[in-house]
DNA sequence: GTAGTAGATGTTTTT
DNA sequence: CATCTACTAC
């Protein structure tokens, strides 16, 4: 038990209190993940539990292996029987086995959000429902919310409050839809992610037995990263920990950011009054930061309204300032951020692995990737779009899953008419309606298809039943290569990429022989006992981006949105786009709770860096085809000043305006001004004039009326002239109080 | 009914 | 900037 001497006194408790309901708080960078794994290795060593016998739930592929490595280091090989995993993967393989329960194939087909959402606008569209009001993303959002709160379509549509609240928003027909996605979903013999949760929960309800059966095999269930919950993840695990009560969550609530998925910060919150003798211990000393880091963070987060009492702390030295960028433009602000790491690199001799830049959106790489690739610094991208999204992959694939599952529709829109073969959308629409319409699968409509269409179109969709009915004799008589290989070549897929041969289509090309590479791979890794190509999509339809990302061992700077960084940590981290609206995301403003959201991902990222921390923001922006004004982070103005260093030698802001990049940008798109202004949010109804002049805001005081290009008229509050920055906090008539740094806003002074 | 093309149109984060 | 939509020609 020698590990267990490293810990600290509540780590400790941490790793061998193991009986009973126990909740771990732990501050950012205060060895949660080492507690768990000392937990689980106590555990099996000292307890002598078989790890058939733990049930461990994280929420990455990532976070998952890492931890089962660090416990094999520990334990050995026997490490590998333990139930690890996220709760995606867990619950997918149990209801594999369960899912003639619930009336679902076995093979059912793992629906990916743009199944989800393609399949949710097929079906506004056949409902002659308005695409407009009736957005994809929008339903998708409520349906997968309600689902996450185990509200089912029946519930949903009986009840008053959701009918009223969604007749106020102007889409009636939510619940309609929602009924329709759920029955389309079950009929083509398909889960969407969220599915994959609700119809466990719905397992567990319906059968006893069988939840009787997993709690009798989890006699311990540990949840990681126990904030970003949802109340179906929730309930399955005090579902399955009812009988012995040996749960153990581990979580820390300043760092929950994924509420848009319906985590629910109460369940950490309310964890006690479910288990009223909890055991509860706080991991408050933070290991990696830096004081200055560390405080900078607590001034963030301290700001929030609902939080868990915790005082994180470090002995660690006081550490050098947070230096703040500021640049013209987003290729500037790459630059800056480039040459600062190719000096760190030289002066502190670092290596660029020892690098993070983050971003709130994966939009915001490409000005940053430029810049490094010109300095000839070695980077990789973390998540974005991750291979499996990339269309050839989702094509092959749509032809594989298809072929195992011949009802799955989304596959079967995809592929009929890719490559062309004569069947276009009407007949595919006529297809599908046939099928729902007289209540039969969508295979019975396509081997009866004469009785639905004409006969040229008839024709063209007998070929492609042969097609289908081909491969699927192929995969069930041979290894999942060899039928991948023939289903690739038999559809034309291979043919038609390359005949392509401009430079995307020779990287779609290889792209797809990627994939049948990593079917090979998998076929040929001893591991693996199921070889056959259905085993292989169950295991990759839950594989994200993150899980993918090749080591090719060079070192490289890494780049990824802030969500991805969780759980990591560097010895430099950049955070980039500092600026209003984009981080915090103006999408995300609409309430103070989401206001909160927004902090706590701040706080992740901030946490992430070990020794040195930037900041940076552009003053202007190309996004989207077009070049925008940008104000920097209300977040920056949170952190006590004390903790920030305006880099000079950096930040040099020219007042001519853009820099050559943006020029040549501007020139291409014919455009002579500089800049256009970002929309202003919807509540406004005002307008600046087009002559909008700022004017010198050196003697401006409270008390003075001002007016601003985007917030319109206010009055000003409080000045702040102490740190690097004179503030002004401002009293907006339609956006009620900003704080503005007066070097950079826009103002004019109308009256004192 | 299908295929090809020119023009319009969004854009958050992840399992 | 890639994807979707509307239009035109077969």
């Amino acid at each position: 038990m020698d590990y267990l001497k490293s810990l600290n006194e509540p780590q400790y408790e941490g790793a061998v209190n193991t009986e009973g309901p126990t909740m771990i708080i732990a501050g950012a960078g205060s060895g949660k993940t080492r507690v768990l794994t000392y937990r689980i290795a106590y555990l099996i060593e000292k307890k002598g539990v078989d790890p058939f016998n733990i049930l461990a739930l994280t929420f990455t592929n990532k976070a998952a292996k890492e931890m089962r490595d660090r416990i094999e280091k520990v334990v050995g090989t026997e490490a590998r029987n333990l139930w690890m995993g996220t709760f995606h993967s867990v619950f997918a393989r149990i209801l594999r086995a369960e899912a003639d329960k619930l009336g679902y194939p076995s093979n059912f087909t793992i629906y990916d959000t743009d199944d989800s959402k393609q399949l949710i606008k097929s079906i506004v569209k056949e409902l002659g429902l308005d695409d407009k009001i009736y957005k994809p993303n929008v339903v998708f959002n409520r349906i997968s919310g309600a689902k996450n709160r185990l509200i089912s379509w029946r519930e949903y549509i009986n009840n008053p409050i959701f009918r009223a609240d969604d007749e106020s928003n102007m889409k009636p027909e939510l619940g309609k839809i929602y009924k329709i996605y759920s029955e389309r979903c079950f009929k083509a013999g398909a889960m969407d992610f969220d599915d994959l949760l609700f119809n466990t929960n719905v397992l567990f309800k319906q059968h006893i037995d069988v939840l009787n059966k997993y709690q009798q095999r989890f006699h311990y269930v540990m949840v990681d990263e126990f904030q970003d919950t949802n109340i179906s993840q929730y309930l399955i695990t005090k579902k399955l920990s009812a009988v012995r009560q040996n749960i153990c969550v581990v979580g820390d609530d300043a760092q929950s950011i994924y509420a848009f998925r319906g985590a629910d910060i109460q369940n950490i919150l309310n964890f006690e009054k479910d288990y009223p003798d909890l055991r509860v211990i706080k991991l408050e000393q933070n290991y990696r930061s830096t004081k200055t880091i560390v405080n900078a963070a607590n001034a963030i987060i301290s700001k929030n309204r609902a939080q868990l009492k915790k005082n994180v702390w470090t002995d660690n030295d006081e550490g050098s300032l947070i230096e703040l960028l500021k640049a013209n433009s987003d290729n500037e602000e790459g630059k800056l951020v480039a040459s600062s790491i190719f000096e760190e690199k030289m002066q502190n001799q670092l290596q660029n692995s020892d690098f993070a830049i983050l971003y709130r959106t994966n939009s915001q790489s490409r000005a940053i990737e430029e810049a490094l690739r010109r300095m000839n610094i070695k980077y990789k991208i973390v998540g974005g779009l991750s291979f499996y999204q990339r269309k050839e992959i989702k094509d092959l694939m749509a032809y594989l899953r298809f072929a195992i599952n011949h009802n799955d529709e989304q596959s079967l829109r995809r592929i009929i008419n890719y490559p062309k073969r004569g069947i276009g959308d009407t007949s595919v629409d006529k297809i599908i309606v046939a099928a729902n319409d007289h209540d039969i699968s969508l295979w019975e409509v396509l081997t009866n298809i004469s009785s639905f269409l004409p006969g040229r179109a008839a024709n063209a969709v007998m070929d492609f039943v042969t097609l289908i009915k081909r491969f699927k004799h192929d995969i069930e008589t041979k290894d999942a290569y060899e039928a991948a290989n023939l289903i690739a070549k038999g559809s034309g897929i291979l043919k038609e990429l390359y005949e392509d041969k401009t430079v995307e289509g020779l990287s779609r090309y290889e792209n797809v022989q990627e994939l049948l590479n990593a079917v090979k791979e998998y076929v040929d890794d001893p591991e693996k006992e199921d070889k056959s190509l259905g085993a292989f999509l169950q295991e990759i339809a839950l594989i994200t981006g993150v899980d993918n990302d090749k080591d090719d061992g060079e070192e490289k700077v890494t780049l990824m949105t802030i969500h991805m960084a969780k759980g990591l940590e560097f010895k430099n981290v950049y955070i980039v786009g500092l600026e209003e609206d984009l981080f915090p995301s103006q999408m995300m403003l609409s309430s103070r709770a989401d206001l909160e959201e927004e902090r706590r991902l701040f706080y992740v990222a901030v946490t992430r860096a070990e020794r040195k921390l930037f900041l940076s923001y552009a003053l202007s922006r190309y996004r989207f085809g077009r070049l925008k004004n940008c104000e920097p982070s209300r977040f920056i103005d949170e952190i006590d000043p004390m903790f920030i260093k305006v880099s000079k030698k950096y930040g040099k802001v020219e007042s001519s305006g853009l820099s050559g990049d943006d020029y040549a940008k501007n020139f291409i798109n014919g455009m002579r001004k500089t800049t256009t202004s970002r929309p202003v949010a919807k509540t406004s109804t005002y307008k600046p004039s087009a002559d909008f002049e700022p004017s010198d805001t050196s003697g401006l005081q409270a008390g003075m009326k001002v007016e601003h290009p985007k917030f319109g008229y206010g009055m000003v509050t409080e000045m702040d002239e102490s740190g690097a920055n004179r503030k002004a906090k401002v009293h907006f008539d339609d956006f009620g109080e900003k704080t503005l740094l007066l070097s950079f806003a826009k103002l004019k002074i109308h009256s004192n």
